[in-house]
RNA sequence: GCCGUGGUGGCGGAACUGGUAGACGCGCUGGACUUAAAAUCCAGUGAGCUUUGCUCGUGAGAGUUCGAGUCUCUCCCGCGGCACCA
């Protein structure tokens, strides 16, 4: 490829100079702000993604746009660089993790400085450093204070390849979302965040938000919330009571029989009742043996087991029904048991179908004559509440059976233990007088040690730690010894958006001050697969702080765009296995740091996946080299025409709406047009000047160097974004189409704002139109001022 | 299954509240420059036909309308989420 501009010369030099100038240093307080930011990545060893330029010039195009407009903006970037991959890569590789992410992280911001994203440097956090984990330890004992931390005995993920838990988040179908293991369920003794205390805020408030659809119901779908009642089932010739949740309490009376889970702590209180135990306890443990990923196959035939010598009583009509064990009641949902109402739920009719159970009907479907009816309707054989409405039935039935109306959610509380090295340590002593015992927080940080083995046993590491375990219990001064698993490296990233705000600040995690004027985030881009983790978990953090009055906003994110996928030519996913991958610094070698911004831009809607095209890089690498070599060969006109005059306007509107919308593959296009209309003409320097403004935020090197080439004296970036004018922007002369009986048959350019009749006799004049109209009467005109004319003959 | 989202040339994609479908880019065809090529520039490029022009055309089918890529209904397909959640 032949280069009419030499990017690697120009790219070097601007962003040294940039640099220098410290233009993109931003201070807090000044003025009216927008906070811009990105996911931060994770320093991985591949190095940098494709992906990740894409939604980083996407900030920057904003974040330059914003600030040619006038706002102090501040624009971060940092490192997640807590996690799995270093701590393998040492076991494998024998290098310390810390080195590791060290090496990475320097890779990442050679790659990341290449593309002359305009970061204020000076705000760079990283999660793995004790300057920064010792503020992630803070908000755990904040936590704890208020009793949303907490250590649990409970039945959790656990991944036999990674050797640690899991957060119900980071299971995906069953297997780890890293490894693809199948995950298996262990009861454990865990920590967790009680993400549930807010969890009807966390639901209430996703509509308000400037998120996509998609994402919101995503987060909505995990989140979970489904309101029914809770109601008792009296066990004959027992004690005991067996409760269930249920949506349907309008459908009490057709329940005909009842399903325990097999793990539901009756079936071995009331083994005794049961006469065949044996059998039953056969079930539980092959149901035991089953993985998650069987045990929710949805294709399976549906099992289970009945328990002989137990009988329960429909609270309704206190009709005798029976009791049944199946593993398709989950213990970890509602009550871990249900009422069966067989002729009005799916899986009820599925189960009852196979095992001969009575299936009643007590809701009246609106016409089919199905045995199953799953919709809501008017009650029969249901006493006194027949001719009930649904809804209105739901209240009384629960009523008369002394229930109670109650909301269940799918979300958990989020587990954030980890047996792993490579993360936070918690701040937690146990001591055999005082039990658990916080680190006072001027002992902070608790800091990683070194001398530890990392191979994962399933212990965290750090349990070999002398320097690290064996230490002194800050309440009595007594031997102790300290939690050893270290934090999900979610939590880390739960609250960094924070952390820039003032992120030097050794004091304190943040000054409340600083918090106040940068925060909420005002655009906040990145990956979709944050959409029930990092997501969630912030809108937490943030709830929580904002209770204990650090913060004063109810969300973190105000609007949310998430990044598209970058597929590979192929349009497969980019990966390895595959050899289809793109690196990012090959492309900014051969074709420059600007062609790649662009590309990435142009090549469609943000959100959208696309495939990757060699060949489209070099239609922008071709409009760059016709603007650079346009500009500096300008010969200067003393006055626009008016031709150039309406194209400037008309891109400088489109260029502004676009960037607002973040619709940045149509304002490239819409600045391309210019360039093809003005290439022919010669033009002011302003009007040049005006043009290269609108091109810095997408292109910000060569823009700098040309505006330096053509004689200005200061920086692009110290510019104002021009404005435009509406009246430049309307032709004179329009084009109107017209149709005969709504077909395109014609059209004419007249005077803009031609009246009715004079365009109504030009029109019949036509040759054409006379031609379709062909004597036929005129049914109708139609006329939409400026745009066209439909004839009805 | 439910929820969300999308389906437009050879390709990536444009089209604001219904109003000239295919902007912009890639590719392709022809031409200019060149010994030649690359690069660059100019022209053309939805399909079909009986080619001054006509017909068809935005996943399929119906409807509303003077007029539908856009609105309504039914269906098909892709992608993403949830999924035996009671």
């Amino acid at each position: 490829m032949t280069t009419y501009y030499n990017h690697q010369k120009i790219e070097k030099k601007w962003q040294a100079k940039w640099d220098q100038l410290e233009i993109n240093r931003v201070e807090n307080g000044k003025g009216k702000k927008k906070y811009i930011l990105g996911m931060f990545p994770y320093p991985s060893g591949d190095g940098l993604h494709v992906g990740h330029p894409e939604g980083y010039t996407a900030t920057d195009i904003a974040s330059r746009y914003y600030r040619f407009q006038g706002f102090n903006v501040l624009q971060p970037m940092g490192w997640d660089s807590f996690g799995l991959p270093a701590e393998n890569f040492a076991i494998k590789e024998g290098v310390h993790p810390r080195e590791k992410t060290k090496e990475n992280i320097k890779t990442f911001k050679r790659q990341i400085k290449s593309l002359g994203f305009s970061y204020d440097w000076s705000r760079e956090v990283n999660t793995s450093s004790p300057d920064y984990y010792k503020w992630t330890q803070w908000l755990f004992l904040k936590l704890y204070e208020k009793d949303l931390a907490y250590k649990k005995k409970a039945p959790v993920n656990w991944c036999d390849s990674c050797k640690t838990v899991l957060a119900n988040e980071q299971v995906v179908q069953g297997k780890c979302e890293r490894c693809e293991n199948d995950v298996i369920q262990k009861d454990l003794n865990q920590w967790f965040f009680k993400t549930t205390e807010y969890v009807e805020e966390l639901l209430e408030k996703i509509d308000g938000l400037d998120w996509s659809q998609a994402l919101k119901t995503t987060q909505k779908n995990w989140i979970g919330k489904s309101e029914g009642a809770r109601l008792k089932f009296k066990v004959l010739t027992t004690d005991d009571q067996i409760e269930v949740f249920t949506t349907r309490p309008d459908t009490l009376f057709g329940a005909t029989y009842m399903v325990l889970a097999p793990e539901h702590e009756l079936v071995n209180k009331l083994k005794g009742n049961i006469e065949n135990f044996k059998e039953v306890e056969k079930y539980i443990e092959k149901s035991k043996s089953k993985s998650n990923l069987e045990r929710t196959d949805l294709n399976k035939e549906k099992s289970g087991i009945k328990l002989k010598g137990l009988i329960a009583i429909n609270p309704a009509n206190d009709k005798e029904i029976p009791i049944y064990i199946a593993d398709y009641v989950l213990t970890n949902y509602g009550t871990g048991a249900i009422m069966a109402v067989p002729a009005h739920d799916e899986r009820d009719y599925e189960f009852a179908k196979k095992y001969n159970l009575e299936i009643i009907d007590v809701i009246k479907s609106d016409d089919n004559k199905e045995e199953l009816f799953t919709g809501d309707g008017i009650l029969i054989n249901s006493d006194k509440f027949d001719g009930l409405t649904s809804s209105e039935a739901i209240k009384k039935i629960t009523n008369k059976v002394d229930g109670y109306l109650e909301t269940q959610y799918k979300i958990r509380d989020w587990l954030v233990s980890r047996q792993r090295y490579w993360g936070s340590p918690i701040p937690i002593i146990y001591c055999d007088a005082c039990g658990t015992v916080p680190v006072p927080e001027k002992n902070l940080p608790v800091i990683l040690p070194d001398d530890v083995d990392f191979k994962p046993t399933g212990q965290s590491p750090l349990v070999d730690s002398k320097t690290f375990h064996d230490v002194k219990c800050p309440k009595c001064g007594d031997k102790a010894k300290r939690e050893v698993d270290t934090m999900d490296t979610f939590v880390c990233s739960s609250w960094y958006f924070l952390r820039y705000c003032d992120a030097s600040n050794n004091k304190e995690p943040f000054s409340k001050k600083s918090l106040k004027y940068w925060l909420p985030v005002d655009l906040y881009i990145g990956g979709m697969e944050h959409a029930v983790g990092h997501l969630i978990y912030s809108r937490f953090i943030t709830k929580f702080l904002r209770d204990q009055g650090y913060l004063n906003f109810d969300e973190p994110f105000t609007k949310i765009r998430n990044q598209g996928l970058i597929l590979a030519e192929d349009s497969r996913k980019m990966s390895k296995r595959w050899g289809n991958v793109i690196n990012p610094d090959d492309v900014v070698d051969e074709f420059g740091a600007d062609t790649l911004r662009m590309y990435e831009m142009f090549m469609g809607p943000l959100e959208d996946s696309k495939p990757w095209n060699k060949r489209g890089i070099i239609g922008i690498r071709r409009f760059l080299e016709k603007v650079y070599k346009y500009s500096t060969n300008l010969k200067e006109a003393d006055k626009d025409d008016e031709e150039v005059t309406k194209i400037l306007h008309k891109t400088i509107k489109k260029v502004t709406e676009d960037i607002e919308n973040l619709s940045f593959n149509t304002a490239i296009a819409s600045m391309m047009e210019f360039m093809n209309t003005v290439t022919k003409l010669n033009i002011t320097k302003d009007s040049l000047n005006k043009f290269l403004i609108l091109l810095a935020p997408f292109a910000p090197h060569i823009c700098e160097e040309i505006n330096e080439e053509i004689g200005n004296k200061e920086t692009i970036f110290n510019n104002k974004w021009p404005k435009y004018d509406e009246k430049l922007i309307i032709d004179d002369k329009i084009t109107i189409a017209i149709q005969v009986n709504g077909k395109l048959r014609d059209t004419i350019i007249v005077n803009r704002g031609i009246s009715e009749k004079d365009i109504k006799k030009q029109a019949l004049d036509l040759p054409k139109i006379k031609k379709f109209i062909d004597g036929n009467e005129i049914k109708k005109f139609i006329y939409v001022p400026n745009k066209l004319i439909n004839l009805v003959v």
